[in-house]
DNA sequence: GGTGTGACTGCAAAGGTTTGCAGCCGAAGT
DNA sequence: ACTTCGGCTGCAAACCTTTGCAGTCACACC
C-alpha cells in the first residue's frame, strides 16, 4: 500500500527524511477509495455522506494527518474566516485590550484575528493591507496614519472598518475623544488653571486633530490660553522630550494626547525638579492600566477600548456576511438590500480623576503663554475659529 | 469597451452599486490584449517581457486596480511570504519588543508577520496553528503552553520555531532564565536573605520549570530555604494574589516568574503595609519597560527579547528557504543537505539591580518556611535532587 | 411491475495564479 | 540560403478545494 517510490507525484503522506509532505484531499480519497468530492463533503457537509463512508474517510484522514488547505478553500468559497487587525504600535498599551476584545468577539463568531503592527508608518500600513487582503475577509484599521483618500482606495480591495478615524463612506467606530478633551480642560480650568498646554499626537492622527479641536474650543470658552506642542511621537519618549518645552511655556496644566506621553512628561518634569501636581497638573487620555501604577496616579480620560474592538468586529462581520452572500450565485443580482450600512459608531468617554491634577499653584509667575517653542501657540480666546479643524464631526454618527 | 452588461462572468473591474469586484489577472490580460501568462510574468519576472508590452500591461493593471491574489499565488508557489507569530498574551509587556524585533527582521527579508494571541489557552494555540498553517510559511511559537508531543505533531503540518521552550527535534531559541534565576538567588543570598520564596508561573510553561529548577539548586547551594508558590497566572493579578501567601510564608525575599507578577506582588505587599525592600525584597524577570517606572524600581533579570525575536525569524527563514527549494521540482530528490539544522539557540540573561532589593531586615522573626499554603515547600538543602526537573538542558544548545 | 423518492456518490468546472515547454519571428553567424 | 540563437509570447497543466448537476441504487408505494 504505502510504496515508498518517490515518483512524479509523491504519494500520500510519505515520510521523506523525517519531513512529511502534507497529505491532500486526493490522498485521502485514494486511501479510502472514494471520490475527492466525498472527502470534501465529509468535512464541510457531513450530513450528505453515508455514516459508514464518513467514518472510513475520517479514519484515513486522521491516519494521513490530512488538514484541509484553507488557502485553497478560500480561493473558491471566498471566505477565509480570518480578520486582519492593523495597529499603529503594538507596544502601546492602549492597543492590547482592544485587540483582545476583538479576538474574543471574533472567536465567538468562529473567526480568527491576525494582528499586524505598522510602527506608526503610513507606508507600512498600505503594504500590510495588500499583504492581508486576500487572506482575510476584512481588515480592522486601527488609528491609521495614512490619508483618507488612500484608505478609501484600499477599501475597494478589501472590506475595511476604521477605528479611531472617520472617513466618509466607510464603517467606523470612534471614541469620543473630543468630549473627553473638553471634560479634561473643564476639569483643569475648574481647578483654577488658565494657562494650559496640549501635547499633540502624531501627524496623521484623526484623534489628535479631534482632541486639538475640542481642547481649543473648551479653553476658549473658559477664557484660558492653550499652547499646542507637537506633533509628537505618541510614546513615553514623546512625553519626556516635551518637559523642557512645558516648563518654558510657563503653563500650570497639560493635557497629553495619550497616557504614555503624559507619563513620559511626568518623568521629564520630575527630572527637571518640577512637582506634579503641586506645580504642574497633568492629564492623559486612554486610561491604560499603567496609569494606575505610576506615582502620582494619572488623571486621565477613559476610552472604551474593549467595546471598540468588539463593535468593530461586529460591524465588519455584519457587513461581511452580506458580502459573502452576494459574492456567489451565477448572476449577481444587484439587490436593493445591498445598500451598505456604513454606520459610524461613536463611543462615550469619561474623565477619571486621580492624583496628577490639583489646584493651580498660588502664584508661579504672571507670564501668560510666551512664544511657543515647537509650534503654533493658540492666538488667544478671541481669535476666529481655527479653519484647519473646522471640519465638523460627521453628523450621521450614532451613539452606542 | 467597458460594456456594463452584468453577464455570467463579470467583466473587468466593473462598478456594481459602488462595489468594485476585484480585477483578476484575466481581466488585465483581456484589457491589454496579451495572454495571462504574460501578465503574470510582468509582475513576477519582468525581465522576461518586452518593455513595451510590460508598460501596456502595467497601465491596464493600474487602471483596473489589479492586485495579484496572494492566496492563489501561494497555492502554486507554496510560498506566502508571511510568518505567523503566536504569543500567550499580547497584553503582557514582555511580548511587544519581541514582536517588533521579529517584524523588523522579517520586513528586511521581505516577509510579513501576523500575530495571534492565545489568552494562555493551549487549545487556542492548537487552533491557531491550524488556522495559520497554510497562510504562512512558518510559525513562531512563543512561550507555548501545550504539550511537547502536540507541538511535535503540529510541526509536521507547518514549519515551527519555538521560543522559550525546548522540544527535541525542533529549532528553538530560549533565554537562559536558569542562569538568570541563579544570579537572582545569589544576589539575594548575598544580601543576607536565607528564607526565600519563588512565585511560579503558569502551568505548562517551560520557562517556569527552568526557573524553578535553577532557583532550587541555587538556594540549596547557598543553604537557603525556598518556598515555591504556584502555579500562577503570569499577570499583575497573579502577583497581587500572592501577597498574603508571601507574608504567611515569612520570607524576606521573593523571586517572581516575571516582572508583571513582581509588580503585582509589590502592590499587594504595599496594601498589606509591608515595605519593599525594607521588609521584603522582590526580584522580577524580563526587564519590561514598566519595571523602571514603578516605585521602587524593580530589580530584575533582563532577557534579550529583541534578539530572540530576530533570531527566531532567521532560523525559520533559513530553514524555510531550503524547504521552498525542496518543495518544487518534479522529482523530489532526497538531498543530502536536507539535514535539518535544528539548532537550539540559548541567549544570555543578566541581572539588573535596582531598588526593590536590599539587605535582609535585622530580625523579623526566626521562623523558617512554615507549611507552604499553595504548593510544595522545598524540603530543604539536604534532600535529594528534584526528580521531576532532572531533565538537563539539552547539551546541543549553542550560545549566541 | 412501473414509478417515484431519497440517500448517496461521482463528474467536472471553477477559483486565480505560476511555470515548463514549445512556438514564432527576426537577426546573426557560416 | 540555411541553421542557430535569443527574445518574447502563448499553451496548458498544476496547485487544492468546493459545489451544481447528474447518475446510481435500493426501496417503497400504488
Amino acid at each position: 500500500m504505502t510504496s515508498t517510490t518517490v515518483g512524479h507525484r509523491t504519494p500520500a503522506g510519505v515520510e521523506i527524511e523525517g519531513t512529511r509532505v502534507p497529505a491532500t484531499i486526493r490522498d485521502v480519497a485514494r486511501a479510502s477509495g472514494v471520490h475527492i468530492s466525498t472527502v470534501s463533503r465529509t468535512f464541510s457537509a457531513p450530513h450528505l455522506v453515508n455514516p459508514e463512508t464518513r467514518l472510513r474517510v475520517l479514519a484515513c484522514a486522521e491516519h494521513l494527518g490530512y488538514r484541509p488547505n484553507r488557502a485553497a478553500r478560500a480561493l473558491i468559497t471566498g471566505r477565509t474566516h480570518n480578520i486582519g487587525l492593523i495597529v499603529a504600535d503594538i507596544a502601546n498599551p492602549f492597543f492590547p485590550p482592544l485587540i483582545k476584545a476583538a479576538e474574543s468577539q471574533a472567536r465567538h463568531r468562529d473567526y480568527h484575528i491576525f494582528v499586524a503592527d505598522t510602527n506608526e508608518d503610513p507606508a507600512a500600513e498600505e503594504d500590510l493591507v495588500h499583504a492581508l487582503a486576500k487572506q482575510v475577509d476584512g481588515i480592522l484599521l486601527c488609528s491609521p496614519r495614512m490619508s483618507n483618500s488612500l484608505i478609501e482606495q484600499l477599501s475597494r480591495e478589501v472590506p475595511l472598518v476604521v477605528i479611531n478615524r472617520q472617513v466618509t463612506g466607510l464603517p467606523a467606530v470612534v471614541m469620543d475623544v473630543g468630549q473627553g478633551a473638553r471634560l479634561a480642560i473643564e476639569h483643569l480650568t475648574g481647578l483654577g488653571h488658565h494657562n494650559l498646554a496640549l501635547l499633540g499626537g502624531p501627524r496623521g492622527s484623526w484623534t489628535s486633530r479631534e482632541i486639538r479641536r475640542a481642547a481649543t474650543a473648551a479653553a476658549r470658552s473658559a477664557d484660558a490660553a492653550l499652547t499646542v506642542l507637537g506633533p509628537n511621537p505618541p510614546t513615553e519618549g514623546g512625553g519626556i522630550a516635551n518637559a523642557e518645552q512645558v516648563r518654558r511655556a510657563g503653563v500650570t496644566a497639560v493635557l497629553a494626547y495619550n497616557d504614555l506621553m503624559a507619563i513620559g512628561l511626568m518623568e521629564g518634569l520630575d527630572s527637571l525638579g518640577i512637582r506634579v501636581p503641586q506645580e504642574v497638573s497633568v492629564v492623559g487620555i486612554d486610561d491604560i492600566a499603567l496609569s494606575r501604577l505610576v506615582r502620582p496616579k494619572l488623571t486621565t480620560v477613559a476610552t472604551p477600548t474593549a467595546a471598540a474592538g468588539r463593535t468593530a468586529v461586529d460591524m465588519l462581520l455584519q457587513h461581511d456576511s452580506a458580502a459573502a452572500h452576494r459574492n456567489r450565485g451565477g448572476n449577481r443580482t444587484v439587490a436593493a438590500d445591498d445598500r451598505r450600512t456604513t454606520a459610524q459608531v461613536m463611543l462615550q468617554t469619561e474623565l477619571v480623576i486621580r492624583d496628577s491634577t490639583g489646584p493651580r499653584p498660588p502664584a508661579v509667575s504672571g507670564r501668560t503663554s510666551p512664544a511657543a517653542t515647537t509650534t503654533t501657540a493658540d492666538p488667544g480666546p478671541h481669535s476666529p475659529a481655527d479653519p484647519v479643524n473646522a471640519a465638523a464631526v460627521n453628523p450621521e454618527a450614532v451613539a452606542s
